[in-house]
DNA sequence: CAATAAAATTCTGTATGCAGCATGCTTGCG
DNA sequence: CGCAAGCATGCTGCATACAGAATTTTATTG
Protein backbone atom coordinates (compact mmCIF):
# COMPACT_ATOMS: atom_id res chain seq x y z
CA UNK A 1 0.00 0.00 0.00
CA UNK A 2 1.18 3.41 -0.51
CA UNK A 3 1.59 5.69 1.98
CA UNK A 4 -0.90 8.24 3.08
CA UNK A 5 0.66 11.76 2.25
CA UNK A 6 -0.68 14.46 3.98
CA UNK A 7 1.80 16.57 1.78
CA UNK A 8 2.29 14.86 -1.23
CA UNK A 9 6.02 15.44 -2.36
CA UNK A 10 5.20 16.76 -6.07
CA UNK A 11 8.16 15.58 -8.24
CA UNK A 12 9.94 18.59 -10.37
CA UNK A 13 9.78 17.57 -14.47
CA UNK A 14 11.30 20.65 -15.55
CA UNK A 15 14.64 18.98 -15.74
CA UNK A 16 16.27 19.14 -18.61
CA UNK A 17 18.00 16.25 -20.77
CA UNK A 18 16.54 14.14 -23.05
CA UNK A 19 14.26 11.36 -20.95
CA UNK A 20 16.00 12.01 -17.49
CA UNK A 21 13.26 10.52 -15.29
CA UNK A 22 13.18 11.95 -11.79
CA UNK A 23 14.32 9.46 -8.92
CA UNK A 24 12.45 10.07 -6.17
CA UNK A 25 15.40 9.67 -3.66
CA UNK A 26 16.54 12.76 -5.59
CA UNK A 27 13.58 14.65 -5.54
CA UNK A 28 13.54 14.18 -1.20
CA UNK A 29 17.52 15.48 -1.63
CA UNK A 30 16.31 18.59 -2.77
CA UNK A 31 13.24 19.23 -0.61
CA UNK A 32 14.73 17.83 2.74
CA UNK A 33 17.58 20.00 1.64
CA UNK A 34 15.44 23.14 1.17
CA UNK A 35 13.48 22.02 4.22
CA UNK A 36 16.96 22.51 6.53
CA UNK A 37 17.86 25.88 4.52
CA UNK A 38 14.33 27.64 5.30
CA UNK A 39 14.61 26.39 8.94
CA UNK A 40 11.80 23.34 9.27
CA UNK A 41 14.26 21.42 10.50
CA UNK A 42 16.40 23.76 13.06
CA UNK A 43 19.80 22.72 13.49
CA UNK A 44 20.46 20.43 16.37
CA UNK A 45 17.26 18.38 15.93
CA UNK A 46 17.05 15.18 15.45
CA UNK A 47 15.10 13.49 11.93
CA UNK A 48 12.18 11.73 12.64
CA UNK A 49 12.37 9.11 9.74
CA UNK A 50 8.75 7.63 10.55
CA UNK A 51 6.91 11.08 10.72
CA UNK A 52 9.38 13.02 7.97
CA UNK A 53 8.20 10.03 5.48
CA UNK A 54 4.51 10.45 5.96
CA UNK A 55 4.90 14.51 5.65
CA UNK A 56 6.93 13.73 2.65
CA UNK A 57 4.68 10.64 1.02
CA UNK A 58 7.31 8.49 1.24
CA UNK A 59 8.11 5.50 2.46
CA UNK A 60 10.97 4.94 4.79
CA UNK A 61 13.86 3.74 2.66
CA UNK A 62 14.18 6.35 -0.27
CA UNK A 63 14.07 9.04 2.57
CA UNK A 64 17.07 6.35 4.38
CA UNK A 65 18.75 6.74 0.74
CA UNK A 66 18.51 10.76 0.97
CA UNK A 67 19.26 11.44 4.38
CA UNK A 68 22.72 9.37 3.59
CA UNK A 69 23.01 11.61 0.70
CA UNK A 70 22.71 14.66 2.30
CA UNK A 71 24.77 13.87 5.38
CA UNK A 72 28.29 12.97 2.50
CA UNK A 73 27.00 16.86 1.47
CA UNK A 74 27.69 17.66 5.26
CA UNK A 75 24.36 18.83 6.22
CA UNK A 76 23.49 16.11 8.13
CA UNK A 77 25.67 14.05 11.05
CA UNK A 78 24.74 10.41 11.12
CA UNK A 79 25.02 8.99 14.61
CA UNK A 80 24.91 4.98 14.62
CA UNK A 81 21.48 3.76 16.40
CA UNK A 82 20.19 7.01 16.93
CA UNK A 83 19.57 8.52 13.36
CA UNK A 84 20.37 11.75 11.55
CA UNK A 85 20.96 14.82 13.08
CA UNK A 86 20.84 18.66 10.98
CA UNK A 87 24.40 19.89 11.42
CA UNK A 88 24.95 22.92 13.62
CA UNK A 89 27.62 25.07 12.21
CA UNK A 90 29.68 26.59 14.55
CA UNK A 91 30.64 30.36 14.19
CA UNK A 92 34.53 28.98 13.51
CA UNK A 93 32.83 26.55 10.84
CA UNK A 94 31.18 29.15 9.24
CA UNK A 95 34.43 31.03 8.87
CA UNK A 96 36.36 28.50 8.03
CA UNK A 97 33.92 27.63 5.05
CA UNK A 98 33.76 31.43 3.74
CA UNK A 99 37.79 30.91 3.53
CA UNK A 100 37.80 28.39 1.43
CA UNK A 101 34.67 29.74 -0.80
CA UNK A 102 36.71 33.23 -1.10
CA UNK A 103 39.84 31.06 -2.05
CA UNK A 104 37.59 28.77 -4.55
CA UNK A 105 35.78 31.60 -6.03
CA UNK A 106 39.09 33.48 -6.47
CA UNK A 107 40.31 30.32 -8.16
CA UNK A 108 37.15 30.08 -10.19
CA UNK A 109 38.05 34.33 -11.26
CA UNK A 110 41.10 33.63 -12.73
CA UNK A 111 39.87 30.77 -14.65
CA UNK A 112 36.65 32.24 -15.99
CA UNK A 113 39.07 35.39 -17.35
CA UNK A 114 41.23 32.62 -18.95
CA UNK A 115 38.20 30.31 -20.14
CA UNK A 116 35.01 32.15 -20.45
CA UNK A 117 33.42 33.39 -24.06
CA UNK A 118 32.40 36.81 -24.69
CA UNK A 119 29.24 35.51 -24.70
CA UNK A 120 29.25 34.19 -21.27
CA UNK A 121 30.52 36.64 -19.38
CA UNK A 122 27.80 38.74 -20.94
CA UNK A 123 25.47 36.40 -19.61
CA UNK A 124 26.82 37.30 -16.06
CA UNK A 125 26.26 40.79 -16.84
CA UNK A 126 22.92 40.46 -17.91
CA UNK A 127 22.21 39.12 -14.24
CA UNK A 128 24.43 41.56 -12.94
CA UNK A 129 22.24 44.53 -14.53
CA UNK A 130 18.88 42.51 -13.55
CA UNK A 131 20.24 42.09 -9.63
CA UNK A 132 21.15 45.92 -9.78
CA UNK A 133 17.08 46.45 -10.41
CA UNK A 134 16.25 44.28 -8.00
CA UNK A 135 18.27 46.84 -5.66
CA UNK A 136 16.79 49.49 -7.01
CA UNK A 137 13.28 48.53 -5.66
CA UNK A 138 14.90 47.39 -2.45
CA UNK A 139 13.44 43.87 -3.88
CA UNK A 140 15.38 41.52 -1.38
CA UNK A 141 14.72 38.23 -2.07
CA UNK A 142 15.15 38.26 -5.79
CA UNK A 143 18.07 40.09 -5.09
CA UNK A 144 19.40 37.47 -3.00
CA UNK A 145 18.83 34.89 -5.64
CA UNK A 146 20.34 36.27 -8.31
CA UNK A 147 23.71 37.01 -6.27
CA UNK A 148 23.60 33.44 -5.90
CA UNK A 149 23.11 32.93 -9.39
CA UNK A 150 26.23 35.24 -9.96
CA UNK A 151 28.04 33.53 -8.45
CA UNK A 152 27.16 29.92 -9.09
CA UNK A 153 27.65 31.66 -12.66
CA UNK A 154 31.23 32.60 -12.65
CA UNK A 155 32.29 29.17 -11.07
CA UNK A 156 30.27 27.56 -14.27
CA UNK A 157 32.32 29.86 -16.57
CA UNK A 158 35.39 28.36 -15.43
CA UNK A 159 34.85 25.49 -16.89
CA UNK A 160 36.16 23.46 -14.23
CA UNK A 161 33.50 20.82 -12.97
CA UNK A 162 35.55 19.68 -9.82
CA UNK A 163 35.74 23.21 -8.48
CA UNK A 164 31.99 23.90 -9.44
CA UNK A 165 31.58 20.67 -7.19
CA UNK A 166 32.90 21.75 -4.04
CA UNK A 167 32.03 25.33 -4.95
CA UNK A 168 28.39 23.80 -4.56
CA UNK A 169 29.08 21.61 -1.29
CA UNK A 170 30.21 24.51 0.75
CA UNK A 171 27.79 26.54 -0.79
CA UNK A 172 24.84 24.57 0.18
CA UNK A 173 26.34 24.30 3.80
CA UNK A 174 26.27 27.80 4.71
CA UNK A 175 22.58 28.63 2.26
CA UNK A 176 20.74 28.85 5.76
CA UNK A 177 23.41 31.25 7.19
CA UNK A 178 23.24 33.49 4.39
CA UNK A 179 19.18 33.08 4.19
CA UNK A 180 18.84 34.44 7.66
CA UNK A 181 21.88 36.40 7.62
CA UNK A 182 19.27 39.78 6.16
CA UNK A 183 22.50 42.86 6.44
CA UNK A 184 21.13 46.09 7.01
CA UNK A 185 20.97 48.63 4.53
CA UNK A 186 24.56 50.35 4.49
CA UNK A 187 25.99 47.00 4.33
CA UNK A 188 23.92 46.20 1.28
CA UNK A 189 25.37 48.80 -0.27
CA UNK A 190 29.06 47.51 0.29
CA UNK A 191 27.99 43.95 -1.53
CA UNK A 192 26.25 46.01 -4.31
CA UNK A 193 29.36 47.88 -4.94
CA UNK A 194 31.78 44.50 -4.48
CA UNK A 195 29.35 43.61 -7.42
CA UNK A 196 30.07 46.30 -9.36
CA UNK A 197 33.69 45.62 -9.47
CA UNK A 198 33.32 42.10 -9.65
CA UNK A 199 31.72 42.04 -13.51
CA UNK A 200 33.70 45.31 -14.23
CA UNK A 201 36.69 42.97 -13.65
CA UNK A 202 35.45 40.08 -15.55
CA UNK A 203 34.27 41.88 -18.46
CA UNK A 204 38.04 43.83 -18.53
CA UNK A 205 39.46 39.69 -18.25
CA UNK A 206 41.81 41.05 -15.38
CA UNK A 207 42.59 38.06 -13.64
CA UNK A 208 43.98 39.23 -10.71
CA UNK A 209 41.71 41.57 -9.53
CA UNK A 210 38.80 39.84 -10.51
CA UNK A 211 40.40 37.31 -8.16
CA UNK A 212 41.15 39.51 -5.31
CA UNK A 213 38.25 41.47 -4.83
CA UNK A 214 36.27 38.08 -5.22
CA UNK A 215 38.06 36.77 -2.37
CA UNK A 216 37.89 40.24 -0.42
CA UNK A 217 33.82 39.83 -0.88
CA UNK A 218 34.31 36.37 1.40
CA UNK A 219 35.39 38.40 3.67
CA UNK A 220 33.73 41.12 3.66
CA UNK A 221 30.15 38.05 3.98
CA UNK A 222 31.50 37.31 7.06
CA UNK A 223 31.93 40.66 8.54
CA UNK A 224 28.26 40.98 7.30
CA UNK A 225 27.19 37.39 8.72
CA UNK A 226 29.23 36.67 11.97
CA UNK A 227 26.97 39.01 14.08
CA UNK A 228 23.90 36.66 12.65
CA UNK A 229 25.01 33.39 14.26
CA UNK B 1 17.12 -15.31 7.11
CA UNK B 2 20.58 -13.27 7.07
CA UNK B 3 21.98 -13.45 3.54
CA UNK B 4 24.82 -16.10 2.74
CA UNK B 5 27.89 -14.36 2.53
CA UNK B 6 30.72 -15.87 0.20
CA UNK B 7 33.18 -13.26 1.91
CA UNK B 8 31.71 -11.35 4.97
CA UNK B 9 32.04 -8.26 5.31
CA UNK B 10 33.65 -7.54 8.88
CA UNK B 11 33.48 -4.44 10.53
CA UNK B 12 36.52 -2.19 11.47
CA UNK B 13 36.86 -1.52 14.83
CA UNK B 14 39.55 0.25 15.16
CA UNK B 15 37.57 3.67 15.14
CA UNK B 16 38.44 6.76 17.12
CA UNK B 17 35.77 8.58 19.45
CA UNK B 18 34.45 7.48 22.40
CA UNK B 19 31.80 4.68 22.23
CA UNK B 20 30.92 5.34 18.44
CA UNK B 21 29.42 1.99 17.26
CA UNK B 22 30.34 1.52 14.03
CA UNK B 23 27.44 0.94 11.39
CA UNK B 24 27.38 -1.30 9.06
CA UNK B 25 26.19 0.83 5.59
CA UNK B 26 29.59 3.03 7.30
CA UNK B 27 31.43 -0.10 6.51
CA UNK B 28 29.92 -0.93 3.01
CA UNK B 29 31.01 2.85 2.20
CA UNK B 30 34.51 1.87 3.01
CA UNK B 31 34.87 -1.08 1.53
CA UNK B 32 33.04 -0.28 -1.61
CA UNK B 33 35.04 2.81 -2.03
CA UNK B 34 38.34 0.43 -1.55
CA UNK B 35 37.34 -1.67 -3.85
CA UNK B 36 37.08 0.85 -6.56
CA UNK B 37 40.22 2.30 -5.36
CA UNK B 38 41.78 -0.97 -6.00
CA UNK B 39 39.72 -1.46 -9.23
CA UNK B 40 38.13 -4.28 -8.22
CA UNK B 41 35.18 -2.49 -10.01
CA UNK B 42 36.35 -0.79 -13.03
CA UNK B 43 35.21 2.41 -13.82
CA UNK B 44 32.10 2.76 -16.38
CA UNK B 45 31.15 -0.48 -15.01
CA UNK B 46 27.55 -0.70 -13.90
CA UNK B 47 27.31 -2.65 -9.90
CA UNK B 48 24.86 -4.85 -9.81
CA UNK B 49 22.84 -4.67 -6.26
CA UNK B 50 21.88 -8.27 -5.87
CA UNK B 51 25.80 -9.94 -6.60
CA UNK B 52 27.99 -7.11 -4.98
CA UNK B 53 25.39 -7.36 -1.58
CA UNK B 54 25.77 -11.08 -1.55
CA UNK B 55 29.40 -10.85 -1.93
CA UNK B 56 29.64 -8.49 1.01
CA UNK B 57 27.38 -10.41 2.72
CA UNK B 58 24.60 -7.54 3.30
CA UNK B 59 20.95 -6.95 1.91
CA UNK B 60 20.29 -4.59 -0.77
CA UNK B 61 19.15 -2.11 1.41
CA UNK B 62 21.98 -1.09 3.84
CA UNK B 63 23.92 -1.23 -0.04
CA UNK B 64 21.72 1.18 -1.63
CA UNK B 65 22.50 3.31 0.93
CA UNK B 66 26.06 3.28 0.43
CA UNK B 67 25.85 4.04 -2.98
CA UNK B 68 24.26 7.22 -2.10
CA UNK B 69 26.41 7.98 0.10
CA UNK B 70 29.53 7.52 -2.72
CA UNK B 71 27.52 8.60 -5.41
CA UNK B 72 27.36 12.34 -3.34
CA UNK B 73 31.36 11.89 -3.23
CA UNK B 74 31.33 11.86 -7.27
CA UNK B 75 32.56 8.50 -7.32
CA UNK B 76 29.18 6.77 -8.54
CA UNK B 77 26.77 7.72 -11.10
CA UNK B 78 23.15 7.39 -10.48
CA UNK B 79 21.38 6.70 -13.91
CA UNK B 80 17.95 6.40 -12.75
CA UNK B 81 16.08 3.21 -13.79
CA UNK B 82 19.84 1.83 -14.45
CA UNK B 83 21.42 2.01 -10.90
CA UNK B 84 25.01 3.12 -10.05
CA UNK B 85 28.09 3.43 -12.44
CA UNK B 86 31.81 3.76 -11.69
CA UNK B 87 32.41 6.93 -12.59
CA UNK B 88 35.19 7.61 -15.25
CA UNK B 89 37.14 10.50 -14.99
CA UNK B 90 38.28 11.66 -17.96
CA UNK B 91 41.58 13.75 -18.94
CA UNK B 92 40.31 16.92 -18.08
CA UNK B 93 38.49 15.53 -15.02
CA UNK B 94 41.75 14.86 -13.02
CA UNK B 95 43.42 17.62 -14.51
CA UNK B 96 40.58 20.38 -13.25
CA UNK B 97 40.64 17.95 -10.24
CA UNK B 98 44.36 18.62 -9.34
CA UNK B 99 44.07 22.38 -10.20
CA UNK B 100 41.62 22.76 -7.55
CA UNK B 101 43.96 20.28 -5.52
CA UNK B 102 46.91 22.36 -5.39
CA UNK B 103 45.04 25.60 -4.87
CA UNK B 104 43.47 24.11 -1.84
CA UNK B 105 46.90 22.94 -0.43
CA UNK B 106 48.45 26.43 -1.19
CA UNK B 107 45.30 27.86 0.66
CA UNK B 108 46.18 24.89 3.78
CA UNK B 109 50.04 25.16 3.83
CA UNK B 110 49.03 29.15 4.13
CA UNK B 111 47.05 28.91 6.86
CA UNK B 112 49.53 25.82 8.66
CA UNK B 113 52.26 28.17 8.87
CA UNK B 114 49.96 30.43 10.62
CA UNK B 115 47.84 27.96 12.98
CA UNK B 116 49.56 24.84 13.50
CA UNK B 117 52.22 24.13 16.88
CA UNK B 118 55.77 23.53 16.61
CA UNK B 119 54.89 19.89 18.13
CA UNK B 120 52.24 19.35 14.74
CA UNK B 121 54.96 20.63 12.54
CA UNK B 122 57.48 18.24 14.14
CA UNK B 123 54.79 15.44 14.09
CA UNK B 124 55.15 16.41 10.34
CA UNK B 125 58.94 16.55 10.03
CA UNK B 126 58.77 12.82 11.32
CA UNK B 127 56.12 11.38 8.64
CA UNK B 128 59.00 12.96 6.49
CA UNK B 129 61.65 11.71 7.20
CA UNK B 130 60.29 8.35 7.68
CA UNK B 131 58.93 8.34 4.09
CA UNK B 132 62.61 9.54 3.16
CA UNK B 133 63.68 6.03 4.55
CA UNK B 134 61.11 4.39 2.13
CA UNK B 135 62.46 6.16 -0.51
CA UNK B 136 65.90 5.06 0.27
CA UNK B 137 65.06 1.78 -0.01
CA UNK B 138 62.42 2.33 -2.78
CA UNK B 139 59.60 1.23 -0.89
CA UNK B 140 56.75 2.02 -2.55
CA UNK B 141 53.75 1.34 -0.89
CA UNK B 142 54.84 2.26 2.30
CA UNK B 143 55.75 5.69 0.17
CA UNK B 144 52.57 6.25 -0.97
CA UNK B 145 50.66 5.71 2.11
CA UNK B 146 53.32 8.22 3.87
CA UNK B 147 53.49 10.72 1.01
CA UNK B 148 49.47 10.85 1.25
CA UNK B 149 49.75 11.09 4.60
CA UNK B 150 51.68 14.39 4.96
CA UNK B 151 49.66 16.09 2.60
CA UNK B 152 46.35 14.97 5.08
CA UNK B 153 48.49 16.36 7.81
CA UNK B 154 49.05 19.67 6.30
CA UNK B 155 45.13 19.74 5.83
CA UNK B 156 44.72 18.86 9.39
CA UNK B 157 47.36 21.46 11.04
CA UNK B 158 45.99 24.29 9.10
CA UNK B 159 42.60 24.05 11.27
CA UNK B 160 40.22 24.28 8.83
CA UNK B 161 37.59 21.45 8.51
CA UNK B 162 36.05 22.43 5.99
CA UNK B 163 39.44 22.91 4.02
CA UNK B 164 39.59 19.55 5.08
CA UNK B 165 36.63 18.17 4.14
CA UNK B 166 36.76 19.13 0.32
CA UNK B 167 39.85 18.45 0.01
CA UNK B 168 39.54 14.93 1.48
CA UNK B 169 36.56 14.69 -1.39
CA UNK B 170 38.95 15.55 -4.25
CA UNK B 171 42.00 13.64 -2.91
CA UNK B 172 39.50 10.18 -3.01
CA UNK B 173 38.18 10.62 -6.44
CA UNK B 174 41.79 11.21 -7.54
CA UNK B 175 42.95 7.90 -5.30
CA UNK B 176 42.48 5.74 -8.10
CA UNK B 177 44.57 7.19 -10.31
CA UNK B 178 47.48 7.82 -8.33
CA UNK B 179 47.38 4.30 -7.54
CA UNK B 180 48.18 3.34 -10.75
CA UNK B 181 50.11 6.18 -11.51
CA UNK B 182 53.42 4.68 -10.60
CA UNK B 183 56.09 7.32 -11.66
CA UNK B 184 59.40 6.05 -13.17
CA UNK B 185 62.54 6.96 -10.97
CA UNK B 186 63.59 10.34 -12.37
CA UNK B 187 59.93 11.47 -11.50
CA UNK B 188 59.88 9.92 -8.50
CA UNK B 189 63.41 11.97 -7.58
CA UNK B 190 61.56 14.72 -8.53
CA UNK B 191 58.46 14.46 -6.17
CA UNK B 192 61.09 13.72 -3.29
CA UNK B 193 62.67 17.19 -3.83
CA UNK B 194 59.46 19.10 -3.84
CA UNK B 195 58.87 17.18 -0.35
CA UNK B 196 62.10 18.12 1.11
CA UNK B 197 61.04 22.19 0.26
CA UNK B 198 57.69 21.71 1.25
CA UNK B 199 59.02 20.64 4.94
CA UNK B 200 61.53 23.23 4.72
CA UNK B 201 59.22 26.16 4.43
CA UNK B 202 57.01 24.60 6.77
CA UNK B 203 59.55 24.15 9.78
CA UNK B 204 60.61 28.00 8.73
CA UNK B 205 56.78 29.13 8.60
CA UNK B 206 57.36 30.65 5.30
CA UNK B 207 53.69 30.50 4.25
CA UNK B 208 54.51 32.02 1.01
CA UNK B 209 57.06 29.76 0.08
CA UNK B 210 55.09 26.82 1.27
CA UNK B 211 51.83 27.62 -0.49
CA UNK B 212 53.84 28.29 -3.91
CA UNK B 213 55.66 25.04 -3.61
CA UNK B 214 52.04 22.81 -2.85
CA UNK B 215 50.66 24.19 -5.42
CA UNK B 216 53.24 23.76 -7.84
CA UNK B 217 53.67 20.20 -6.55
CA UNK B 218 49.99 19.70 -8.17
CA UNK B 219 50.97 20.89 -11.06
CA UNK B 220 53.94 18.87 -11.08
CA UNK B 221 51.29 15.50 -10.00
CA UNK B 222 50.01 16.02 -13.32
CA UNK B 223 52.64 15.87 -15.54
CA UNK B 224 53.48 12.93 -13.64
CA UNK B 225 50.01 10.95 -13.77
CA UNK B 226 48.51 12.36 -17.16
CA UNK B 227 50.16 9.45 -19.24
CA UNK B 228 48.67 7.19 -17.26
CA UNK B 229 45.25 7.77 -18.05
C1' DC C 1 9.91 12.31 47.83
C1' DA C 2 13.89 11.06 45.18
C1' DA C 3 16.46 7.74 42.90
C1' DT C 4 17.04 3.65 40.53
C1' DA C 5 15.78 -0.25 38.08
C1' DA C 6 12.77 -2.64 35.11
C1' DA C 7 9.36 -2.85 31.66
C1' DA C 8 7.08 -1.02 27.79
C1' DT C 9 7.12 1.73 23.90
C1' DT C 10 9.21 3.82 20.11
C1' DC C 11 12.54 4.28 16.70
C1' DT C 12 16.36 2.78 13.91
C1' DG C 13 18.65 -0.83 11.10
C1' DT C 14 18.14 -4.61 8.03
C1' DA C 15 15.82 -8.06 5.18
C1' DT C 16 12.47 -9.25 1.87
C1' DG C 17 8.59 -8.94 -1.33
C1' DC C 18 6.38 -6.89 -5.18
C1' DA C 19 5.61 -3.76 -9.09
C1' DG C 20 7.33 -1.45 -13.05
C1' DC C 21 10.87 -0.42 -16.24
C1' DA C 22 15.00 -1.76 -18.98
C1' DT C 23 17.23 -5.15 -21.81
C1' DG C 24 18.03 -8.97 -24.61
C1' DC C 25 16.05 -12.63 -27.35
C1' DT C 26 12.91 -14.66 -30.37
C1' DT C 27 9.79 -14.73 -33.92
C1' DG C 28 7.25 -12.99 -37.70
C1' DC C 29 7.11 -10.16 -41.71
C1' DG C 30 8.96 -7.51 -45.45
C1' DC D 1 18.29 -12.48 -45.08
C1' DG D 2 17.51 -8.19 -42.41
C1' DC D 3 14.69 -5.58 -39.47
C1' DA D 4 11.31 -4.76 -36.19
C1' DA D 5 7.86 -5.77 -32.86
C1' DG D 6 6.60 -8.43 -29.09
C1' DC D 7 7.76 -11.32 -25.34
C1' DA D 8 10.45 -13.05 -21.55
C1' DT D 9 13.75 -12.24 -18.11
C1' DG D 10 16.13 -9.67 -14.87
C1' DC D 11 17.10 -5.64 -12.35
C1' DT D 12 16.00 -1.41 -10.03
C1' DG D 13 12.87 1.34 -7.02
C1' DC D 14 9.85 1.40 -3.39
C1' DA D 15 7.08 -0.41 0.43
C1' DT D 16 6.68 -3.15 4.33
C1' DA D 17 7.77 -6.44 7.93
C1' DC D 18 10.64 -7.73 11.65
C1' DA D 19 14.47 -7.62 15.05
C1' DG D 20 17.24 -5.21 18.16
C1' DA D 21 18.73 -0.95 20.34
C1' DA D 22 17.44 3.44 22.61
C1' DT D 23 14.44 6.07 25.23
C1' DT D 24 10.78 6.97 28.15
C1' DT D 25 7.61 5.74 31.55
C1' DT D 26 6.42 3.46 35.53
C1' DA D 27 6.95 0.97 39.61
C1' DT D 28 9.45 -0.05 43.59
C1' DT D 29 12.54 0.85 47.30
C1' DG D 30 15.47 3.55 50.36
Amino acid sequence: MKPEAANPLTIDLEDRGPIARPSLHEAIVARVRDMIIEGNLPPGSRIHEGNLGIELGVSRTPLREALKFLASEGLLELSPGRGAVVRQFSPKDVRDSLVVLGDLEGLAGRLACEHATDAEIQEVRKLHDRMMDMYANRDRLPYFKLNQNIHTAILRISKNEALADVHGILQARLRRIRYIGNEGPEKWAGAVADHEEIISALEARDSERLSKVLNAHMEKTWERVKNAI
